[in-house]
DNA sequence: CGCATTGTTGATCTATGTCAAGGACCGTGG
DNA sequence: CCACGGTCCTTGACATAGATCAACAATGCG
Protein backbone atom coordinates (compact mmCIF):
# COMPACT_ATOMS: atom_id res chain seq x y z
CA UNK A 1 0.00 0.00 0.00
CA UNK A 2 2.02 2.87 1.11
CA UNK A 3 5.78 2.56 0.17
CA UNK A 4 8.82 4.90 0.71
CA UNK A 5 10.64 5.49 -2.94
CA UNK A 6 13.91 7.69 -3.11
CA UNK A 7 14.59 9.12 -5.87
CA UNK A 8 17.56 11.65 -7.54
CA UNK A 9 16.93 15.10 -8.68
CA UNK A 10 15.14 15.75 -12.03
CA UNK A 11 13.59 12.40 -11.74
CA UNK A 12 10.06 12.10 -13.16
CA UNK A 13 7.49 11.64 -10.68
CA UNK A 14 4.35 11.66 -12.70
CA UNK A 15 3.89 12.85 -16.27
CA UNK A 16 1.32 14.24 -18.51
CA UNK A 17 0.57 11.13 -20.49
CA UNK A 18 0.17 8.08 -17.87
CA UNK A 19 -1.22 11.07 -16.09
CA UNK A 20 -0.55 10.43 -12.16
CA UNK A 21 -2.53 7.88 -10.47
CA UNK A 22 -0.54 7.95 -6.98
CA UNK A 23 -0.62 10.67 -4.17
CA UNK A 24 2.90 11.44 -2.59
CA UNK A 25 3.71 12.53 0.55
CA UNK A 26 7.00 14.53 0.25
CA UNK A 27 9.45 13.40 2.93
CA UNK A 28 12.60 14.95 1.96
CA UNK A 29 13.94 17.42 -0.85
CA UNK A 30 11.47 19.07 -2.82
CA UNK A 31 9.21 18.58 -5.74
CA UNK A 32 8.19 21.02 -8.58
CA UNK A 33 5.24 20.92 -10.33
CA UNK A 34 5.62 22.03 -13.81
CA UNK A 35 4.25 22.38 -17.86
CA UNK A 36 5.72 22.83 -20.97
CA UNK A 37 5.32 25.17 -23.73
CA UNK A 38 5.45 23.92 -27.21
CA UNK A 39 7.79 26.64 -27.69
CA UNK A 40 9.65 24.59 -24.92
CA UNK A 41 9.21 27.17 -22.26
CA UNK A 42 8.75 25.46 -19.09
CA UNK A 43 6.46 27.02 -16.30
CA UNK A 44 6.87 26.01 -12.65
CA UNK A 45 3.45 26.09 -11.32
CA UNK A 46 4.55 25.58 -7.43
CA UNK A 47 7.10 23.47 -5.63
CA UNK A 48 6.06 21.01 -2.75
CA UNK A 49 8.30 20.91 0.37
CA UNK A 50 8.60 17.93 2.87
CA UNK A 51 5.60 17.52 4.73
CA UNK A 52 3.71 18.82 1.68
CA UNK A 53 1.77 16.20 -0.82
CA UNK A 54 0.71 16.12 -4.19
CA UNK A 55 -2.26 14.13 -5.31
CA UNK A 56 -3.76 12.77 -8.40
CA UNK A 57 -5.40 16.17 -10.32
CA UNK A 58 -8.98 15.07 -9.24
CA UNK A 59 -11.28 16.56 -12.12
CA UNK A 60 -8.25 18.70 -13.53
CA UNK A 61 -7.97 18.74 -16.72
CA UNK A 62 -4.80 20.31 -16.89
CA UNK A 63 -1.42 18.54 -18.04
CA UNK A 64 1.22 18.98 -15.49
CA UNK A 65 4.35 16.50 -14.53
CA UNK A 66 5.64 16.46 -11.17
CA UNK A 67 9.68 16.09 -10.89
CA UNK A 68 11.91 15.97 -8.47
CA UNK A 69 13.65 19.36 -8.11
CA UNK A 70 16.17 18.16 -5.92
CA UNK A 71 17.15 14.62 -4.66
CA UNK A 72 13.59 13.31 -2.77
CA UNK A 73 12.28 10.87 -0.83
CA UNK A 74 8.82 10.34 -0.87
CA UNK A 75 5.80 8.25 0.93
CA UNK A 76 3.82 6.95 -2.54
CA UNK A 77 0.46 6.12 -2.07
CA UNK A 78 -1.46 4.25 -4.64
CA UNK A 79 -4.21 5.75 -5.57
CA UNK A 80 -7.15 2.92 -5.07
CA UNK A 81 -5.68 2.51 -1.41
CA UNK A 82 -5.64 6.02 -1.04
CA UNK A 83 -9.21 6.36 -2.28
CA UNK A 84 -10.31 4.02 0.82
CA UNK A 85 -8.04 5.14 3.42
CA UNK A 86 -9.66 8.70 2.57
CA UNK A 87 -13.18 7.06 3.06
CA UNK A 88 -12.89 5.95 6.50
CA UNK A 89 -10.49 8.33 7.64
CA UNK A 90 -12.47 11.73 8.58
CA UNK A 91 -9.14 12.98 9.49
CA UNK A 92 -7.15 12.14 6.37
CA UNK A 93 -10.11 13.79 4.73
CA UNK A 94 -9.64 17.21 6.35
CA UNK A 95 -6.20 17.18 6.28
CA UNK A 96 -6.68 16.35 2.20
CA UNK A 97 -8.84 19.62 1.86
CA UNK A 98 -6.03 21.64 4.55
CA UNK A 99 -3.51 20.60 1.46
CA UNK A 100 -5.94 22.03 -1.25
CA UNK A 101 -6.19 24.99 0.15
CA UNK A 102 -2.78 25.60 0.80
CA UNK A 103 -2.02 25.11 -2.76
CA UNK A 104 -5.06 27.04 -3.93
CA UNK A 105 -3.24 30.21 -1.77
CA UNK A 106 0.74 29.30 -3.35
CA UNK A 107 -1.11 29.13 -6.56
CA UNK A 108 -2.76 32.78 -5.80
CA UNK A 109 0.59 34.38 -4.77
CA UNK A 110 2.86 33.03 -7.62
CA UNK A 111 0.00 34.43 -10.36
CA UNK A 112 -0.22 37.45 -8.09
CA UNK A 113 3.78 37.91 -8.38
CA UNK A 114 3.69 36.73 -12.28
CA UNK A 115 0.89 39.45 -13.07
CA UNK A 116 1.62 41.86 -10.62
CA UNK A 117 5.37 42.55 -10.30
CA UNK A 118 8.32 43.00 -12.45
CA UNK A 119 11.39 40.64 -12.60
CA UNK A 120 13.57 42.73 -10.16
CA UNK A 121 10.29 42.58 -7.64
CA UNK A 122 9.27 38.76 -7.76
CA UNK A 123 13.07 37.80 -7.31
CA UNK A 124 12.94 40.09 -4.25
CA UNK A 125 9.88 38.58 -3.13
CA UNK A 126 11.09 34.75 -3.48
CA UNK A 127 14.29 35.63 -2.00
CA UNK A 128 11.99 36.77 1.36
CA UNK A 129 9.73 34.53 1.27
CA UNK A 130 12.45 31.65 0.94
CA UNK A 131 13.18 31.88 4.18
CA UNK A 132 10.28 30.10 5.37
CA UNK A 133 11.09 27.47 2.74
CA UNK A 134 14.42 26.89 2.31
CA UNK A 135 17.15 26.20 4.54
CA UNK A 136 17.63 29.59 6.54
CA UNK A 137 20.30 30.73 8.85
CA UNK A 138 19.78 34.10 10.73
CA UNK A 139 23.06 35.41 12.05
CA UNK A 140 23.34 37.70 15.12
CA UNK A 141 23.74 40.60 12.91
CA UNK A 142 20.57 40.80 11.43
CA UNK A 143 21.46 39.63 8.29
CA UNK A 144 20.92 35.76 7.66
CA UNK A 145 22.08 33.29 4.72
CA UNK A 146 19.74 31.57 2.51
CA UNK A 147 21.01 27.88 0.76
CA UNK A 148 19.30 28.45 -2.36
CA UNK A 149 18.80 24.49 -3.08
CA UNK A 150 17.70 24.88 -7.09
CA UNK A 151 19.98 25.74 -9.69
CA UNK A 152 19.30 29.10 -11.93
CA UNK A 153 17.15 27.17 -14.29
CA UNK A 154 14.87 26.53 -11.97
CA UNK A 155 14.06 29.64 -9.92
CA UNK A 156 14.19 31.40 -13.49
CA UNK A 157 11.19 28.85 -14.33
CA UNK A 158 9.49 29.73 -11.32
CA UNK A 159 9.18 32.99 -11.56
CA UNK A 160 8.81 32.99 -15.48
CA UNK A 161 12.12 35.27 -16.56
CA UNK A 162 15.58 33.40 -17.63
CA UNK A 163 18.49 32.35 -16.04
CA UNK A 164 20.36 34.97 -17.54
CA UNK A 165 18.33 37.88 -16.23
CA UNK A 166 18.12 36.07 -12.55
CA UNK A 167 21.65 36.03 -12.53
CA UNK A 168 22.32 39.52 -13.61
CA UNK A 169 19.35 40.81 -11.17
CA UNK A 170 21.32 38.88 -8.13
CA UNK A 171 24.69 40.95 -8.83
CA UNK A 172 22.53 43.86 -9.43
CA UNK A 173 21.64 43.71 -5.97
CA UNK A 174 24.94 42.31 -4.45
CA UNK A 175 26.16 46.24 -6.21
CA UNK A 176 23.21 47.40 -4.47
CA UNK A 177 24.23 46.25 -0.75
CA UNK A 178 20.92 44.27 -0.88
CA UNK A 179 22.77 40.85 -0.49
CA UNK A 180 25.79 39.04 -0.61
CA UNK A 181 26.47 36.13 -2.88
CA UNK A 182 28.83 33.68 -1.02
CA UNK A 183 28.89 31.29 -3.36
CA UNK A 184 25.92 30.47 -6.23
CA UNK A 185 23.55 28.92 -3.36
CA UNK A 186 24.53 30.70 -0.67
CA UNK A 187 23.20 33.92 -0.39
CA UNK A 188 23.26 36.79 2.66
CA UNK A 189 20.20 38.63 2.64
CA UNK A 190 21.22 42.06 4.24
CA UNK A 191 18.97 44.72 3.75
CA UNK A 192 15.88 43.41 4.11
CA UNK A 193 13.84 47.43 4.22
CA UNK A 194 15.12 47.47 0.52
CA UNK A 195 14.41 44.04 -0.52
CA UNK A 196 10.62 44.15 0.53
CA UNK A 197 10.42 47.50 -1.16
CA UNK A 198 7.32 47.88 -3.43
CA UNK A 199 6.12 44.46 -2.32
CA UNK A 200 3.40 45.43 -0.41
CA UNK A 201 2.40 43.20 2.61
CA UNK A 202 3.38 40.34 0.56
CA UNK A 203 6.40 39.58 2.86
CA UNK A 204 6.48 41.45 6.23
CA UNK A 205 10.25 42.75 5.38
CA UNK B 1 -29.06 32.95 7.81
CA UNK B 2 -29.02 32.51 3.85
CA UNK B 3 -30.16 35.93 2.20
CA UNK B 4 -30.23 37.37 -1.61
CA UNK B 5 -27.60 39.64 -2.76
CA UNK B 6 -28.05 42.16 -5.58
CA UNK B 7 -25.08 44.63 -6.27
CA UNK B 8 -24.09 46.90 -9.43
CA UNK B 9 -21.13 46.57 -11.14
CA UNK B 10 -17.75 47.38 -9.30
CA UNK B 11 -19.69 47.25 -5.63
CA UNK B 12 -16.88 45.74 -3.22
CA UNK B 13 -18.35 42.17 -2.11
CA UNK B 14 -15.29 41.98 0.45
CA UNK B 15 -12.48 43.42 1.73
CA UNK B 16 -8.99 43.13 2.75
CA UNK B 17 -9.05 45.27 5.79
CA UNK B 18 -12.52 44.08 7.15
CA UNK B 19 -12.16 40.38 6.03
CA UNK B 20 -14.00 38.19 4.15
CA UNK B 21 -16.44 36.62 6.61
CA UNK B 22 -19.19 35.58 4.55
CA UNK B 23 -19.94 32.73 1.80
CA UNK B 24 -20.92 33.69 -1.24
CA UNK B 25 -23.14 31.43 -4.06
CA UNK B 26 -22.93 33.15 -6.95
CA UNK B 27 -26.10 33.16 -9.08
CA UNK B 28 -25.81 35.56 -11.80
CA UNK B 29 -23.34 37.69 -13.04
CA UNK B 30 -19.46 37.48 -12.57
CA UNK B 31 -17.41 38.24 -9.43
CA UNK B 32 -13.65 38.82 -9.64
CA UNK B 33 -11.09 38.09 -6.97
CA UNK B 34 -8.49 40.41 -7.41
CA UNK B 35 -4.98 42.60 -5.25
CA UNK B 36 -4.03 45.41 -6.11
CA UNK B 37 0.32 46.19 -5.83
CA UNK B 38 1.55 49.51 -4.03
CA UNK B 39 2.82 50.76 -7.71
CA UNK B 40 -1.34 50.88 -8.19
CA UNK B 41 -1.31 47.65 -10.77
CA UNK B 42 -4.20 45.52 -10.38
CA UNK B 43 -4.14 41.68 -10.42
CA UNK B 44 -6.89 39.64 -11.26
CA UNK B 45 -6.48 36.42 -9.85
CA UNK B 46 -9.76 34.70 -10.76
CA UNK B 47 -13.59 35.08 -11.86
CA UNK B 48 -16.40 33.42 -10.31
CA UNK B 49 -19.46 32.61 -12.57
CA UNK B 50 -22.60 31.60 -11.95
CA UNK B 51 -22.58 28.60 -9.67
CA UNK B 52 -19.60 29.26 -8.52
CA UNK B 53 -18.88 30.14 -4.89
CA UNK B 54 -16.40 32.37 -2.72
CA UNK B 55 -15.67 31.69 0.36
CA UNK B 56 -13.80 33.08 3.24
CA UNK B 57 -10.01 32.47 2.74
CA UNK B 58 -9.13 29.38 5.13
CA UNK B 59 -5.91 29.38 6.80
CA UNK B 60 -5.12 32.03 3.53
CA UNK B 61 -2.83 34.98 4.52
CA UNK B 62 -3.01 37.07 1.16
CA UNK B 63 -5.37 39.90 1.32
CA UNK B 64 -7.59 39.27 -1.61
CA UNK B 65 -10.57 42.00 -2.61
CA UNK B 66 -13.46 40.93 -4.35
CA UNK B 67 -15.93 42.79 -6.73
CA UNK B 68 -18.69 42.41 -9.00
CA UNK B 69 -17.34 42.70 -12.08
CA UNK B 70 -20.51 42.86 -13.29
CA UNK B 71 -23.73 43.44 -11.61
CA UNK B 72 -24.25 40.57 -9.87
CA UNK B 73 -26.84 38.45 -7.61
CA UNK B 74 -25.11 36.53 -4.73
CA UNK B 75 -26.59 33.90 -2.31
CA UNK B 76 -24.81 35.25 0.71
CA UNK B 77 -24.48 32.74 3.96
CA UNK B 78 -22.82 34.44 7.33
CA UNK B 79 -19.68 32.49 8.28
CA UNK B 80 -20.81 30.69 11.35
CA UNK B 81 -24.06 29.86 10.14
CA UNK B 82 -21.93 28.36 6.85
CA UNK B 83 -19.59 26.77 9.42
CA UNK B 84 -22.90 24.66 11.36
CA UNK B 85 -24.11 23.94 7.93
CA UNK B 86 -20.51 22.42 7.29
CA UNK B 87 -20.59 20.43 10.33
CA UNK B 88 -23.14 18.23 9.58
CA UNK B 89 -24.17 18.12 5.79
CA UNK B 90 -21.07 15.70 4.14
CA UNK B 91 -22.81 16.95 0.72
CA UNK B 92 -21.36 20.36 1.46
CA UNK B 93 -18.15 19.41 2.55
CA UNK B 94 -18.25 17.59 -0.52
CA UNK B 95 -19.46 20.40 -2.98
CA UNK B 96 -17.07 22.51 -1.19
CA UNK B 97 -13.97 20.42 -1.36
CA UNK B 98 -15.35 20.31 -5.55
CA UNK B 99 -15.01 24.22 -5.73
CA UNK B 100 -11.67 24.58 -4.26
CA UNK B 101 -10.29 22.19 -6.83
CA UNK B 102 -12.11 24.00 -9.18
CA UNK B 103 -10.37 27.14 -8.51
CA UNK B 104 -6.92 25.26 -7.93
CA UNK B 105 -7.23 23.96 -11.53
CA UNK B 106 -8.14 27.57 -13.15
CA UNK B 107 -5.86 29.75 -10.56
CA UNK B 108 -3.30 26.95 -12.26
CA UNK B 109 -3.97 27.48 -15.85
CA UNK B 110 -3.95 31.52 -15.62
CA UNK B 111 -0.13 30.94 -14.12
CA UNK B 112 0.50 29.05 -17.08
CA UNK B 113 -0.87 31.70 -19.45
CA UNK B 114 1.32 34.36 -17.46
CA UNK B 115 4.14 32.71 -17.41
CA UNK B 116 4.50 30.47 -20.66
CA UNK B 117 3.27 32.43 -22.56
CA UNK B 118 3.31 36.22 -24.13
CA UNK B 119 0.86 38.38 -24.68
CA UNK B 120 -0.23 38.24 -27.96
CA UNK B 121 -0.50 34.49 -26.80
CA UNK B 122 -2.86 34.81 -23.84
CA UNK B 123 -5.15 36.79 -25.52
CA UNK B 124 -5.94 34.24 -27.91
CA UNK B 125 -5.89 31.75 -25.27
CA UNK B 126 -8.47 33.20 -23.53
CA UNK B 127 -10.55 34.44 -26.64
CA UNK B 128 -11.13 30.33 -26.92
CA UNK B 129 -11.25 29.73 -23.26
CA UNK B 130 -14.26 31.86 -22.76
CA UNK B 131 -16.21 30.33 -25.44
CA UNK B 132 -17.43 27.86 -22.32
CA UNK B 133 -17.08 30.97 -20.00
CA UNK B 134 -18.97 33.41 -20.99
CA UNK B 135 -22.10 33.75 -23.14
CA UNK B 136 -21.03 31.93 -26.64
CA UNK B 137 -23.48 31.48 -29.80
CA UNK B 138 -21.68 29.65 -32.60
CA UNK B 139 -22.67 30.39 -35.96
CA UNK B 140 -24.05 27.92 -38.30
CA UNK B 141 -21.14 28.38 -40.67
CA UNK B 142 -19.00 27.60 -38.12
CA UNK B 143 -17.42 30.87 -36.89
CA UNK B 144 -19.19 31.85 -33.31
CA UNK B 145 -19.44 35.23 -31.37
CA UNK B 146 -18.47 35.67 -28.07
CA UNK B 147 -20.09 38.13 -25.62
CA UNK B 148 -17.28 40.02 -23.90
CA UNK B 149 -19.02 41.03 -20.70
CA UNK B 150 -15.53 42.66 -19.25
CA UNK B 151 -14.45 46.26 -20.40
CA UNK B 152 -11.05 45.80 -21.51
CA UNK B 153 -9.32 46.96 -18.14
CA UNK B 154 -10.68 43.98 -16.34
CA UNK B 155 -9.23 41.61 -19.53
CA UNK B 156 -6.42 43.21 -19.60
CA UNK B 157 -6.19 42.82 -15.65
CA UNK B 158 -6.70 39.61 -15.83
CA UNK B 159 -3.88 38.80 -18.61
CA UNK B 160 -1.13 41.20 -17.13
CA UNK B 161 -1.47 43.31 -19.62
CA UNK B 162 -2.96 46.56 -20.35
CA UNK B 163 -5.53 47.82 -22.06
CA UNK B 164 -3.96 49.37 -24.67
CA UNK B 165 -2.23 46.15 -25.62
CA UNK B 166 -5.73 44.29 -25.63
CA UNK B 167 -7.28 46.80 -28.24
CA UNK B 168 -4.29 46.68 -30.08
CA UNK B 169 -3.63 42.99 -30.56
CA UNK B 170 -7.42 42.67 -30.66
CA UNK B 171 -7.21 45.10 -34.14
CA UNK B 172 -4.02 42.98 -35.12
CA UNK B 173 -6.40 39.70 -34.73
CA UNK B 174 -8.80 41.35 -37.05
CA UNK B 175 -6.45 42.17 -39.90
CA UNK B 176 -5.05 38.97 -39.69
CA UNK B 177 -8.81 37.54 -40.32
CA UNK B 178 -8.83 35.60 -36.77
CA UNK B 179 -11.89 37.32 -35.33
CA UNK B 180 -14.33 39.82 -36.45
CA UNK B 181 -14.79 43.15 -33.86
CA UNK B 182 -18.44 43.33 -34.53
CA UNK B 183 -18.39 46.12 -31.62
CA UNK B 184 -15.96 46.16 -28.51
CA UNK B 185 -18.32 44.02 -26.86
CA UNK B 186 -18.89 40.75 -29.93
CA UNK B 187 -16.37 39.39 -30.96
CA UNK B 188 -16.62 37.07 -33.70
CA UNK B 189 -14.13 34.19 -33.80
CA UNK B 190 -13.50 32.73 -37.27
CA UNK B 191 -10.44 31.09 -37.82
CA UNK B 192 -9.87 28.50 -34.29
CA UNK B 193 -6.96 26.73 -35.80
CA UNK B 194 -4.92 30.18 -36.36
CA UNK B 195 -6.41 31.26 -32.95
CA UNK B 196 -5.13 28.24 -31.30
CA UNK B 197 -1.34 28.46 -32.63
CA UNK B 198 0.70 27.52 -29.80
CA UNK B 199 -1.70 26.94 -27.28
CA UNK B 200 -0.59 23.63 -26.87
CA UNK B 201 -3.35 21.56 -25.80
CA UNK B 202 -4.49 24.32 -23.33
CA UNK B 203 -7.63 25.16 -25.37
CA UNK B 204 -9.62 22.66 -28.34
CA UNK B 205 -9.10 24.54 -31.45
C1' DC C 1 -26.56 68.74 -25.83
C1' DG C 2 -22.57 68.49 -22.93
C1' DC C 3 -20.23 65.18 -19.98
C1' DA C 4 -18.38 60.80 -18.53
C1' DT C 5 -16.97 56.41 -19.54
C1' DT C 6 -14.83 53.27 -22.56
C1' DG C 7 -12.16 52.12 -26.35
C1' DT C 8 -8.61 53.26 -30.03
C1' DT C 9 -4.33 54.92 -32.01
C1' DG C 10 0.29 56.98 -32.17
C1' DA C 11 5.10 57.95 -30.51
C1' DT C 12 8.58 56.84 -27.48
C1' DC C 13 11.48 54.32 -24.25
C1' DT C 14 13.09 50.60 -21.58
C1' DA C 15 13.30 46.10 -19.38
C1' DT C 16 14.38 41.85 -20.53
C1' DG C 17 14.57 37.97 -23.83
C1' DT C 18 17.84 35.96 -27.02
C1' DC C 19 22.19 34.57 -28.81
C1' DA C 20 26.87 33.82 -27.99
C1' DA C 21 30.99 33.25 -25.52
C1' DG C 22 33.59 32.40 -21.62
C1' DG C 23 34.56 31.14 -16.65
C1' DA C 24 34.20 28.36 -12.43
C1' DC C 25 33.69 24.10 -10.52
C1' DC C 26 33.52 18.99 -10.16
C1' DG C 27 34.12 14.25 -10.98
C1' DT C 28 36.26 10.71 -13.89
C1' DG C 29 39.84 8.36 -16.04
C1' DG C 30 44.41 8.19 -17.72
C1' DC D 1 48.67 14.77 -10.71
C1' DC D 2 46.69 16.59 -14.79
C1' DA D 3 43.63 16.66 -18.81
C1' DC D 4 39.04 16.21 -20.15
C1' DG D 5 34.18 16.84 -20.48
C1' DG D 6 30.12 18.20 -18.28
C1' DT D 7 27.18 21.18 -15.69
C1' DC D 8 26.17 25.46 -13.83
C1' DC D 9 26.79 30.23 -13.70
C1' DT D 10 28.16 34.78 -15.47
C1' DT D 11 28.75 38.52 -18.71
C1' DG D 12 28.25 41.08 -23.07
C1' DA D 13 25.89 42.82 -27.30
C1' DC D 14 21.75 43.35 -29.52
C1' DA D 15 16.82 43.35 -30.82
C1' DT D 16 12.11 43.93 -29.62
C1' DA D 17 7.62 43.33 -27.29
C1' DG D 18 5.03 45.85 -24.78
C1' DA D 19 4.52 49.59 -21.02
C1' DT D 20 3.80 54.37 -20.71
C1' DC D 21 2.21 58.86 -21.92
C1' DA D 22 -0.84 61.50 -24.53
C1' DA D 23 -4.44 62.63 -27.50
C1' DC D 24 -8.57 61.56 -29.59
C1' DA D 25 -12.90 58.93 -31.07
C1' DA D 26 -17.08 56.61 -29.93
C1' DT D 27 -20.74 55.64 -27.11
C1' DG D 28 -24.20 56.22 -23.82
C1' DC D 29 -26.53 58.92 -20.17
C1' DG D 30 -28.58 62.60 -17.46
Amino acid sequence: MAQSVSLPANARVCDAERGCSHFHLVQSGYLRMQSHSMAGRRQILGMARPGESIGPPRGGIGVYEVEAATPVRLCRFDRQTFELLLFDEPELRRALFQQSQIWLEKTRRLTWLLGALGSNARLRAILLLARDWLPWRPLEDGTGVLSLELPRQDIADYLATTQETVSRLLHQFQDEGLIEIINPRKIRLIDFERLAEGLDGLVSA
